[in-house]
DNA sequence: GTAAAACCTGACATTGACGTCAGAGGCTGA
DNA sequence: TCAGCCTCTGACGTCAATGTCAGGTTTTAC
């Protein structure tokens, strides 16, 4: 059951990731939080898409410090000279990260076609 | 200038990997050394090669163990049922991963499409 | 033969994204 | 109001690959 707005431990187990990692996130301004009075922690809905989003971000490769470059331009929209130049450095890096993980892919698919042991039969199809 | 018999610090500068690192992999059974007589590591032409297998399953984000586990199957170019499920296993795990990168890369052009300035005139190819 | 360069082992430092714990305060149901 | 859970901050621990340093030996060049 999603509420409107989450308390911490609520968008932790929406999204499957520490209590812990949210504040960090937090901490290196991936993922703004209003506050309580108190000053509990509370995230409106979009945390959850905005928290994937890091997590796919951090997949790919990129630091929290690039990410938290980014994230102005995916929030707003709009863009400076640098940011652009930025995103474009990452798509490239991307590109290249890509390509190179193909061909070690294919890398592995040789070592797997070598190693079959040759005493199975292989099945044509 | 390569030498068939390599010292480490050769290697290092045949590879661009730094002589700790090249300590580090034997270490960790990634790249096994000849040794002279007083204690010096030697190395053949064909480490290399090695090296640069090492560094590229780095990047695709093998750990150092997970590597020690498939060098046997690429160097004897044979393998057990258990060398045969992890070389799957990897392979598979490096599938998914491209696809994901294909993904955020998808994702980072469409933040870069949105975030085009408005302002600059966009010439029409 | 000697100085410089390269090498050795062993140990501690670093970086990033967390885990974990302590000690204190906040919130909710009976 | 009390128990029990949730949250807070701050600090230290972890892990993997590598940097760095110390103190000592070996190799190379002159």
């Amino acid at each position: 059951m999603v509420r409107q707005i989450m308390r911490i431990g609520e968008l932790a187990r929406e999204t499957g990731v520490s209590v812990r990692s949210l504040r960090y996130y937090e901490e290196q301004g991936l993922l703004p939080a209003m506050r309580s009075a108190s000053g509990q922690r509370r995230y409106p809905e979009a945390a959850v898409g905005r928290v994937a989003l890091v997590q796919q971000l951090y997949r790919a490769g990129l630091s929290s410090k690039t990410i938290a470059e980014l994230m102005p331009c995916i929030d707003s929209h709009t863009s400076t000279p640098e940011s652009r130049a930025r995103l474009a450095i990452e798509r490239e890096r991307l590109d290249r990260q890509i390509r190179e993980l193909i061909e070690t892919r294919d890398e592995l698919d040789r070592v797997i076609a070598q190693t079959v042991d040759p005493t199975v039969c292989t099945v044509q199809h």
